[in-house]
Formats: structure tokens, C-alpha cells, sequence
RNA sequence: GCGCCCGUAGCUCAGUAGGAUAGAGCACCAGAUUCCUAAUCUGGGGGUCGUGAGUUCGAAUCUCGCCGGGCGCGCCA
């Protein structure tokens, strides 16, 4: 199978835009017309833009149709534009053509072209500006992934927010999207963490033993352990000088210490509690493997309930254990070996990624046998081609960019396409009060911020953002509930619609839709006009998030429409006297509410009918 | 040292498959409510798009050098 650009495939589909396609047809006929004149085949190039003209003074719309054709005809653009706009058809749509700048051709609408997109809107509803039609295909969209080692912080709420939002927006833009969050649940981490636990868990016996200096001596380590008192009892209570007998030393950090010094104390650390694990593991048989699943079972409970409280769903939950367990993690590499791409050296089982892009070859296995991160990783990513997705996404940190070139060399190795594994990187969190840290103690975690500035405001302002941009986050503000916080502004445009909609009933009126479209030509307002602009512009701005993979641009498109409905709203009474300007302009406020609706839905983010 | 990302108004940031006179919010200044929610609106000042070259009809956008910041360069995860 021929794998296409994602990319190139929205490109390339007819936009959803009405009055684009139509102005994109008369420019078709229109250059048919010139060329059979000209005697010189002509089609509508790749590089063709028919956009909305910024300036007022440009028109409505303007394509740079003429200035892309001038160079194979070798003519002067402004030449050429005034060809193409001899042979363009007439429309009603279309009052005024203008020839502007280097050669550009201006578009000036009736106002009907533009008054149309409210009777799309309120027939469409819901579906307004997408397509659920999932004939993009099939994709799998990763994201989070956070380590069950311990609460998420405000980095892992960014990937959240934007991969939970990017799956909505490819879901309304044609693609079967598939969410998955990865559980590393089978590497050292856990380990350290079921160790940390078990210490714990001893002091809470009456055992003296120290708390591991690499330990996560958080206080959630704290409660598994109490936890596993009460229902377990002195189980696995093991006498103290027995659990220490024979291992290494744990090195007190020395801040005076030169680096080496520091590295060489950091790496007895490291050996004290690797050797820690293995004298749990031989002391407790069994019994390390159920203090191992309460850790875990906490640690994702956790992590569940932050991401529900947060809007943000997983259709599976991938288990790194299961791999392991089910020995898929090494049948899997099986495969690259046989492709001949996986070679023996230094005791090591070693990946050629260097042929495929990678600086350097990659370890699989260690020379102790064990799998790396990457091994496993991959035999993940290798289950997902596996299972039918041709396209995968993945949404990592930015501290995880010299790790793409090696699962990508892995999977062109597999499928030929070095184009199947697409990755975006979340840049990192700042925040306004402190930089965060996961030892320091005092970072801030996911869960504090929702509880603080609630769903709506963190979401936003996550998404206000382009993800490859370093993200300053301002906790005071999101939880201000005043009008600088720039969520309550697309909120309250909303619930100012749902408003209006009230006092309406109250005067014992209704909104009869049927009558809108007879009704519309009232429109005529400038502020009105650039309403029904912002409205027909919907489902470009949601493919180009699409397509970019970038939900901040619908963030900024629904500050668009809020923006063009407060200052109607300011300039225009919406209830009058006048029976047909009231039903068209409840028409133009009731499209707006539903485009807002329909954005917000894919940010994540509530439309309140009330503030 | 090498690789990737970034540098746009006082601050936080859009705009980058090349398009016309580079935008928004905040902050600052001046105004708007007998009227559907003022969490709103209207107007104003504010810029060598880090810098120097190049590519072409046209560059914030593409190429190269330089300056500045972030991240990564493990038989860690």
C-alpha cells in the first residue's frame, strides 16, 4: 500500500468552504477559457490561494491565481490577471472584480454570498464545518503517556490538552482516530517505585532502614504503603538487617563536590537501589509483585482520575507489562532481525538505525539480556502497524527529540515509509510561579491546576499556545475569575447568545428557523458582515488546524468569533420591533452560538448558557 | 563540539507549504451603559520581525553565516 502526506491528501480534497469553491470554479472556467485562447494547456496550480482579503479595501476574497500562472506563461502577472479576468464567468455571487498589487484579482461578494452561511450553519448544527466521514483513514494517536511513577505535572497536562484536542479535530476532519495512552509499566522507574513503597511500608512495621536516596519519597509512596498494611498486615515484613545485609553503601550527595564526584555519588545511588530491588525481589518472591501492583494501581488511578476530571479519554490504555509478559517484545524484534537490520556486538543485541537515519546504532537488548526502553517501545509501535493503523502520531516532550530518529529508522526499516511515524513535540511548561521539577517536592502537578483554575481556563490556555513554542503559564491568571482571564471571553460570548435567546421566551416570543432564510438579506450591518465572514471561515480554520496539527489556530479562531459577537452585540439590539430583522438576526446569533459550540467541543472546552 | 526547536510591540504570543501597508490580548491613554449580562465595546500611541548576506516579481516565512535562549546527544526511561 502507497502511503500518502496526510498532509498533502487535506490539500488536495475540496474545501468545505462554499464560496471558495465557487470562486475556485469561475477561476477554473476562467483559465480553461484563457488557455484554449492562448492555445496552451492551463490548470489550476498547486500553489493556488483563494483566501479572504485581510483589507477591506481588497475585496472579499483574492487569489494570487494570476501571479502563480505568470511564471510558465512567462508574462507579466498584472498581464495575465487581466486575461483571466476577461474570461471569467459571470455570477451573481460576484459584484466586482478588481485587478490589485503585483496581480492579484479581488473578489467583491454580494451579501448574499456571505448571508448563506447562516442557513448552513443552523441545518448543519452540530456537523457544521466537519466531516465524520473517516475517509482519511485510520490513525493512532498517542499521547500522555505519562509515567505511573507519580502524579502528572503541568508539562504532561500540556501533551494531554493538545493530544486530546488534536484527536477531536482529526475525528471532525475525516480521520477513524484511535487514542492510546502507553503504560511503562515493566521498566526500572517501577521498580524504584514498588522498592520506595516496600521501605516504607517496612518503617510502617517498626523496621529502622533507611529511605532510598534515588527513592520517590513522595507522600503517595506513603499512602500505598498504609494501604497495604491494612489489607495485607506484617506479610511482607522483613527483618531489616537482614533486607541491608551485604548491600553497597548509600552515598550522601556532597553539593561541594566537583562533578565527577557528584556523578560518582549519583551512580552509588544508583547502585544501592538497584541492588535494593533485587534483594526485594529474592526476599519477597511473589509478594514484591503484589506491592508492585498496588503501586501501580494507585499511580493510575491517580493518573485516570486527573485525566477524566480533565475531559481527556483514552480508547486503550496500553500495558508495556503486556508486551513483555506475552513475549511479544522479543517476537517482534524477530522481525527486524530477519530484515536483517538487528546485529550481536559487545554482548549486546544491537538495532542498525544508523543506515536509516539515527546518528548511531541503538541497544535492544543489554549485554545482561534485559530489554531496553527502546526495544519494548518499539515492539509497541510495531503492534500498532500490526493492528491496522498506517498512520501513527505520537505526542512526546520536547526532552524526547533525539529519540524519534531511532523508533523512525525502526519502523521504515518494517514498512518502507519513513512517513508512517509522525511525531509532535510538546515544548516545555514554565510556570509564571517557579519552574517545576518532579523531585523538588514542590512542583506543581496537573491535578492542582485543574482544582485551581478549573477545566475550561487550563485547557485554553494550554491550547492558546502552538505546542512547539515553550509555554509560559500564568497560574494566577487562569484561576482569576475576571476579565482578563481570555476563556470567560469566548464563554461569555456564548452565554450572551443563550441570553438574548431567554429574554426572548420571556417575552413570550420564539425563534421560528424556517423563517430565517427569507429573512437573511436584512444583514446588512458591517459588524454583521464580518460576523457571517468569521462564520463562513469555520471549516478552513478547522483544517488548517488539522492539517498543522495545531489546535491553538481554532483557540484563536473561537477568540474570532467572540471577538465579531461582542461588538454586534455593543453595536446592534438584536430584539427588535421589526418582526424580519429580529429572525434575521436571531438567525446570525443562533449560527454563532453553534459554530462557538462546535469549536469549543473540539478544544475540550464548555459553552455555558449562563455566566 | 554535533543535532533539533526557538528569537515578532513594554509583557505574553499569533502570523512561517513565499503574497499586498506584520496582527491580537495584557499594560498605558481617552471615551461608551435610561436599551438583549460592562466577564462587553469604541478610539489612540507603541515594531530596523535577533543580525548580516543570498534566492525572486515579492521574504517574518526559503538558503547560508553570526549573536542569544531551550532541549537532546546512555547497554536510562
Amino acid at each position: 500500500m502507497r502511503l500518502h502526506s496526510a498532509r498533502f491528501d487535506l490539500i488536495a480534497i475540496p474545501t468545505a468552504f462554499p464560496m471558495k469553491s465557487h470562486l475556485q470554479a469561475l477561476l477554473g472556467q476562467a483559465l480553461a477559457s484563457a488557455s484554449s485562447a492562448l492555445g496552451q494547456p492551463l490548470e489550476l496550480p498547486a500553489g493556488l490561494q483563494i483566501d479572504p482579503a485581510r483589507d477591506p479595501r481588497h475585496g472579499d476574497f483574492a487569489t494570487n491565481l494570476a501571479l502563480v500562472v505568470a511564471k510558465s506563461l512567462r508574462q507579466a502577472p498584472r498581464a495575465v490577471a487581466e486575461l483571466l479576468v476577461r474570461h471569467l464567468p459571470d455570477s451573481p455571487l460576484v459584484t466586482r472584480v478588481e485587478i490589485a498589487g503585483p496581480g492579484f484579482i479581488n473578489f467583491f461578494l454580494a451579501p448574499a454570498a456571505f448571508q448563506a452561511v447562516v442557513e448552513q450553519v443552523l441545518s448543519a448544527g452540530a456537523d457544521y464545518g466537519q466531516d465524520r466521514s473517516g475517509a482519511h483513514g485510520r490513525i493512532l494517536v498517542e499521547y500522555v503517556s505519562a509515567n505511573p511513577t507519580g502524579p502528572m505535572h503541568v508539562g504532561h497536562g500540556r501533551g494531554a490538552a493538545y493530544g486530546d484536542s488534536l484527536a477531536r479535530i482529526l475525528a471532525a476532519t475525516g480521520w477513524q482516530v484511535h487514542r492510546e495512552y502507553y503504560i511503562n509499566d515493566a521498566g526500572r522507574q517501577v521498580d524504584i517505585l514498588t522498592v520506595s513503597v516496600w521501605v516504607r511500608y517496612l518503617q510502617g512495621c517498626g523496621e529502622v532502614i533507611a529511605f532510598p536516596r534515588r527513592g520517590y519519597p513522595a507522600d503517595y509512596v506513603g499512602v500505598t504503603s498504609a494501604r497495604i498494611r491494612a489489607e495485607r498486615g506484617q506479610d511482607f515484613q522483613r527483618g531489616a538487617a537482614d533486607v541491608l545485609a551485604g548491600l553497597p553503601v548509600d552515598p550522601d550527595i556532597d553539593v561541594d563536590a566537583d562533578e565527577p564526584t557528584r556523578a560518582q555519588i549519583k551512580g552509588g545511588q544508583e547502585a544501592y537501589v538497584d541492588a535494593l530491588i533485587d534483594r526485594a525481589r529474592s526476599m519477597l518472591g511473589e509478594g514484591y509483585k503484589v506491592i508492585q501492583r498496588a503501586a501501580l494501581d494507585d499511580q493510575l488511578a491517580a493518573i485516570r482520575a486527573t485525566l477524566d476530571a480533565f475531559g481527556v479519554h483514552f480508547d486503550q490504555w496500553y500495558s508495556e507489562r503486556s508486551l513483555v509478559d506475552s513475549g511479544f517484545a522479543r517476537t517482534a524484534i524477530e522481525r527486524l532481525r530477519e530484515g536483517g537490520h538487528v546485529y550481536e556486538q559487545d554482548g549486546a543485541t544491537w538495532l542498525r538505525t544508523s543506515a536509516l537515519g539515527d546518528e548511531k546504532d541503538r541497544v535492544l537488548f543489554k549485554a545482561d539480556g534485559a530489554a531496553t526502553y527502546f526495544a519494548n517501545d518499539l515492539a509497541y509501535h510495531i503492534d500498532k502497524l500490526d493492528r491496522g493503523y498506517p498512520l501513527l502520531l505520537d505526542v512526546w516532550g520536547a526532552d524526547h527529540h533525539g529519540y524519534i530518529a531511532r523508533v523512525r529508522a525502526a519502523i521504515t526499516a518494517l514498512t518502507g515509509h519513513k512517513d508512517a511515524l509522525r511525531v509532535q513535540l510538546m515544548q516545555f511548561v514554565t510556570l509564571s510561579s517557579g519552574r517545576m521539577g518532579k523531585r523538588s517536592g514542590n512542583f506543581v502537578t496537573l491535578q492542582d491546576l485543574i482544582s485551581e483554575a478549573g477545566t475550561d481556563a487550563t485547557r485554553f490556555f494550554y491550547l492558546l499556545r502552538s505546542h512547539d513554542q515553550h509555554l509560559e503559564f500564568d497560574i494566577e491568571l487562569a484561576r482569576s475569575q475576571s476579565n482578563d482571564n481570555p476563556v470567560y471571553y469566548v464563554q461569555y460570548a456564548h452565554a450572551r447568545i443563550c441570553s438574548v435567546f431567554r429574554q426572548l421566551a420571556e417575552r413570550g416570543q420564539q425563534f421560528d428557523p424556517a423563517a430565517a432564510p427569507s429573512a437573511l438579506h436584512r444583514l446588512v450591518e458591517p459588524q454583521e458582515r464580518h460576523l457571517l465572514g468569521v462564520l463562513q471561515r469555520y471549516p478552513d480554520s478547522l483544517q488548517a488546524a488539522a492539517v498543522q496539527y495545531a489546535p491553538h489556530q481554532l483557540a484563536f479562531y473561537v477568540r474570532d468569533v467572540a471577538d465579531a459577537l461582542h461588538s454586534y452585540y455593543n453595536a446592534h439590539k438584536f430584539l427588535v420591533d421589526d418582526p424580519d430583522l429580529q429572525t434575521a438576526r436571531l438567525a446570525l446569533i443562533a449560527a454563532t452560538g453553534q459554530v462557538l459550540r462546535n469549536a469549543l467541543d473540539l478544544l475540550g472546552v464548555s459553552a455555558p448558557e449562563s455566566m
